[in-house]
DNA sequence: GCCAACGTTGGC
DNA sequence: GCCAACGTTGGC
């Protein structure tokens, strides 16, 4: 059965026009350094799982798109590299501390579903995303508020 | 750019 | 193991 998560990206760095440029192609998701989403990178997330492509930390903060997951969990070799800006020298080749999926876009949405709107409906209020303070970049998404956020489009 | 919230680090 | 300091996230 297919699983919904919500990915956050700030746009500057990767964002759903990035990966519309380039279709069909599978691209890796990396970068994410936060333990509880590592968890759900490496451990629960399925081929074919469906996830809504979040931007982050730009001018309107909110969900823009869909993407399937391309490939499950694997580790996340940017650690490894003293090049890289996501270097984590904790992270050792043998037994990788990050991991990371490859998605590949589903669909843009019509329009970009702002986190301002989705903080108004009670049906969503279960979600991380709507909540204060919180920071996870990596969240599970309800069947139910999956259906919800799609209907909010499709009006 | 500001700053609140949160996670991580490291001294003790 | 505690907790202050620090760095990061991310809305505004």
């Amino acid at each position: 059965m297919t699983n919904y998560w919500l990915m956050k990206s700030e746009p500057s760095e990767f964002s759903i026009q990035d990966l519309a440029e380039r279709p069909g192609q599978r691209e890796p998701w990396d970068g994410v350094r936060n333990f509880q989403a590592r968890n759900m990178l490496r451990d629960q997330m399925k081929l074919g799982d469906l996830a809504f492509f979040y931007h982050s930390n730009c001018a309107e903060p909110g969900i823009v798109g869909i993407v399937e997951i391309a490939r499950a969990g694997y580790p996340d070799d940017a650690a490894f590299d003293p090049e890289d800006k996501h270097f984590d020298p904790k992270s050792d080749p043998a037994k990788p501390r990050w991991y990371r999926v490859d998605v590949k876009l589903a669909r843009t949405l019509a329009r970009t579903v702002a986190l301002r709107e989705l903080k108004q409906y009670p049906e969503l209020a279960g979600m991380p995303l709507v909540q204060r303070g919180n920071r996870l970049s990596v969240m599970p998404v309800t069947a139910e508020q999956w259906a919800f956020i799609l209907s909010l489009v499709k009006v």
